[in-house]
RNA sequence: GGGGGUGUAGCUCAAUUGGUUAGAGCGCUGCCCUGUCACGGCAGAGGUUACGGGUUCGAGUCCCGCCACUCCCGCCA
């Protein structure tokens, strides 16, 4: 019998109808005489009652039988609950369904782990979890996660159809390019020893489109890399990518203001505000040390340089004289950081390459530190004032070259919010988004170990047009036209106006890369020649979709939205993948292997 | 590749300085229970303390190794 009502369907005004439920048992409550079985669905549950006064003995049985999970219909008619028993707590609680039949549909057997009580569950060993994948996604926390996914997914598609995008499909099996992620390949059986590779993103594609006249091109597109994994890093992931024609900067901050706009109020109902800030690279780095800040709580590094230029303390006044800076951050309340907090955020810094880590702890009226003893009275004063420093604050100093001193206080400031967090000194209201572009990146890094410019997003990225003549004098300075979308120091998205014109282009790969003619011509000789035949001004952005989704949902792990994840080792707890393949297979790909099969 | 954390009953967790027969709640099995919704009551079953070594009169606990999961660094143009 087919179902007549979900079960978070039935009300009042249905009461006196007969109806039929489908779904699981959620829950058993065994009278002896009376029996109620919680009944659920996707959308919700309803309470059915086994009454013996009007049915069968086996029928109320066989119900009692049931173990949690079983799937089941039942039929009978919707009735008020007696006076005082109704359940405030779920939207179906003034009814019940009398059960006058029943039907197994399917006997489950008992749970490795409980489903229905969402405090155990959501304790469970992820492991397990992922093993049974299926029961963990019937918990109403990962199905409502599961919805938003989908709810998000298609208000960015009828937006994007809104602003006249197309949606176009490119290749998965796709070739090598060796610079950035490493690749998952994939054998080639038709000529041996050649293969495709996964795209890390349809970056190529993308930008040929926009050679193809598409104008607006998007796409839900998976992406994969064989990199080391993290909570927001999964081998296979999906981007919201994006690229236009004839359009600058501005063009995609409004049209990604306008889709985050729109996805925020369909999936939380909330409006936020745009258009969003922006920062710039430099003072996202000099006021919070990273490039992705969270704007949330303050905490901001200041810096120190001019006060201590001619210090006596010559760890100071020494890293100022090799061109270095002195900055500091203010961690209110954290005087009482332990050994351990301490040393911790020591080995921050010196992972970047730093002697160690200056202090001052504000107790009892004291400075305590080993260092304070260095300070004239002024640098003290200028601290004080600067800092705003009072009883019970935590100062950390940094003294290194620009950017390193920048991040280790970067690194420090979040480490500090965290603990303080713990504490309970710090408290970040949980419908706090806060949006922010942070622009004018640096074009090129330069690799000290290989002496090379490399490209600090990729090597199609457009220079600020004022900057081209600086690329050949001071590449150093050259700002891209790079930009990235961050919310609350998690970094959404990022892309950039393209190179279009293909001598910019070449000047790029053979004169700051240095990429040899020949390579260039091997790995990006199409796109070269696409530019040679009318390619518009273009670009675009891509935002990751699980950290969108992760972040709708208030998680931590992408994994929690995506449905079938792999673990740290990029292993599928529940098929077991990646797995061995036959002898068979590896010779009609012409694979050998060399590396012993892993015993289990 | 490196560092941290975790691993004890089906699940979530205890177990004092190394010391009696490794406990509890939930789940499970049986019995009782007609208005529960974390139903309740009684009884019971259930353990290679991840795995392999070692120290010791004695190891869940200490040491060495190893596996899995997890967080971070490296890596992720």
């Amino acid at each position: 019998m087919k179902r007549t009502h979900h079960c978070n369907e039935l009300r009042p005004a249905h009461i006196g109808q007969t109806v039929t439920l489908a779904g699981w048992v959620h829950s058993r409550r065994d009278l002896g005489g009376l029996l109620f079985i919680d009944l659920r669905d996707r959308e919700g549950r309803t309470q059915t009652v086994f009454d013996p006064s009007s049915l069968p003995k086996e029928l109320v049985d066989a119900a009692s039988k049931l173990h949690s999970e079983s799937v089941i219909t039942v039929t009978g008619p919707v009735r008020q609950r007696p006076n005082g028993t109704e359940n405030a707590k779920i939207p179906t609680g003034p009814i019940e369904v009398m059960v006058e039949s029943f039907t197994v549909l399917n006997y489950a057997d008992v749970l490795p782990f409980p489903v229905d009580d969402p405090e155990i569950a959501n304790k469970v060993n992820e492991e397990l979890r992922l093993q049974y994948r299926y029961l963990d996604l019937r918990r109403p926390e990962m199905t409502r996660n599961l919805r938003v996914r989908s709810k998000v997914a298609t208000a960015t598609r009828v937006f994007m159809e809104e602003q006249g995008f197309l949606e176009v499909e490119t290749p998965t099996l796709f070739k090598s390019t060796p610079e950035g992620a490493r690749e998952f390949l994939v054998p080639n059986r038709r000529e041996p020893g050649t293969f495709y590779a996964l795209p890390q993103s349809p970056q190529q594609f993308k930008q040929i489109l926009m050679c193809a006249g598409v104008e607006r091109y998007f796409q839900l597109a998976r992406c994969y890399r064989d990199e080391d994994l993290r909570a927001d890093r999964q081998p296979e992931f999906t981007q919201v990518d994006i690229e236009m024609s004839f359009i600058d900067r501005e063009d995609i901050y409004a049209l990604i203001e306008g889709l985050l706009k729109r996805v925020w109020n369909i999936a939380l109902n909330i409006d936020i505000p745009t258009p969003f800030k922006r920062i710039s690279f430099e003072e996202a780095l000099n006021r919070y040390g990273i490039d992705k800040p969270d704007t949330r709580f303050g905490m901001e590094l200041v810096d120190f340089t001019e006060d201590f230029r001619a210090s006596t303390f010559k760890v100071f006044s020494g890293t100022i004289a090799n061109g270095g800076v002195v900055k500091a951050i203010n961690a209110k309340g954290l005087a009482c950081a332990t050994q351990g907090q301490i040393e911790t955020m020591t080995e921050y810094a010196k992972s970047f390459g730093a002697k160690g880590l200056a202090f001052i702890k504000v107790e009892k009226g004291e400075w305590k530190s080993p260092i304070v003893k260095f300070f004239s009275d002024a640098e003290k004063a200028a601290l004080t004032q600067k800092l705003a420093i009072e009883e019970g604050d935590l100062i950390l100093f940094a003294a290194d070259q620009w950017l390193n001193a920048c991040e280790i206080l970067g690194k420090i400031r979040l480490y500090c919010a965290d603990l303080l967090k713990a504490q309970g000194k710090l408290t970040i209201a949980p419908g706090q988004f806060n949006f922010l572009w942070v622009i004018e990146f640096p074009l090129l890094g330069f690799d000290r170990e290989q002496n090379r410019w490399y490209s600090s997003h990729h090597p199609f990225t457009a220079p600020v047009a004022d900057d081209i003549p600086l690329l050949k004098q001071d590449p150093k300075k050259v700002r891209g036209q790079h930009y990235d979308i961050v919310v609350n120091g998690v970094e959404l998205g990022g892309g950039s106006i393209r190179i279009h014109q293909p001598d910019v282009q070449k000047t790029i790969f053979e004169e700051i890369l240095k990429i040899p003619p020949d390579e260039t011509q091997l790995r990006f000789g199409y796109m070269l020649e696409a530019f040679r035949y009318g390619a518009p001004p273009h670009g675009g952005i891509a935002l990751g979709f699980d950290r969108l989704i992760a972040i709708l949902c208030n998680t931590p792990s992408i994994r929690d939205v995506i449905a079938f994840p792999k673990t740290a080792k990029g292993v599928c707890m529940m098929t077991d993948s990646p797995a061995g393949v036959s002898a068979r297979q590896l010779r009609d790909l012409h694979i050998e292997v060399k590396a012993a099969p892993k015993k289990d």
